[in-house]
DNA sequence: AAAAATAGTTTGATAATCAAAGTATAGAGG
DNA sequence: CCTCTATACTTTGATTATCAAACTATTTTT
């Protein structure tokens, strides 16, 4: 790998690795240990509008199934609830219950205090050109992940 | 949040996942679909130059107890072994074997392409910022995670 | 020499995950 | 309106990932 690449592969990959870790570490403190990072994410995918189980599941890259089994983890632990379409009933919309909303908010704070310390060092004028750079990252990315 | 960090926060949230999805996709079509992912990680983890079992755990975030199974995967697939230190014998050194070097090479050549992909639709002072950017993220990231 | 510390492994339990089969509902074509 | 097909989700059976705690072997400290 070129000198530049492999810099910024790395810094990537130990970053995201980092990230995980401490991630893990502030949820078995915190008051949401009841949950897995695995339910945090699922949380954080459901979103404070609710998304069908299809939608989640996509947004999580699992099954289907797979969810299945988490949202009634989610359900018995009182995060989520799940409400049936009325216009398709073969249609599942999870919604979180409010301790679920809660759980979100935590966790949505938890992720502003990192990003904002890691844009300390970038002035307000620069924030649209970092937007610009991450943008054609999302769609590089995009374009390969649509192609799976 | 606020908007601009909620925006860059998403991006990243969005891009690693995907990364992840796509990393997961191209292992089981390409030639070492007898690794999962997380075995991968940890060849990568051990690297080159072989790595202990501890430093490896701490590479990989995860505790010895679950390095030893992975290992023993590893092991039994060729991909890695296990060389005892003669200075102190409670040391094991994990050493990639000629398929795990060829493992570690092929999915460094896939992040290599990856990176590049990702960079050639950005443009210098693009760049610049994203370095600046993610190189605040790494010290930042350190310092949390010391703290651990 | 005994005690404490360190490096790994094993064990027992739980969580995460998938593919494939199964259930229920909706839509399309005759 | 019936049947066939597609869609949305759940269940099942199996494998993998993971941890904490107990255990083994070796080294260091006292």
């Amino acid at each position: 790998m070129q000198e530049a690449e492999r810099l910024i592969n790395d810094l990537l990959v130990d970053s995201f690795n980092k990230i995980t870790a401490i991630e893990k570490n502030a949820l078995k403190q915190g008051p949401l240990n009841d949950l897995t990072i695995n339910e945090l994410h699922a949380i954080e995918a459901i979103g404070t509008k609710g998304r069908t189980m299809t939608e989640t599941a996509k947004k999580l890259n699992v099954t289907v199934g797979t969810l299945t089994t988490m949202v009634n983890h989610l359900v018995k632990k009182e995060y989520v609830t799940r409400v049936s379409d009325e216009e398709d009933r073969r249609i599942v919309k999870l919604v979180l219950t409010k301790k679920g909303r809660l759980a979100y908010k935590l966790h949505d704070h938890f992720h502003y205090g990192m990003i904002k310390n890691m844009l300390s060092d970038i002035n307000e004028s620069e924030y649209e050109i970092l937007i610009r750079a991450l943008g054609a990252l999302d769609r590089f990315i995009n374009e390969t992940y649509e192609k799976i």
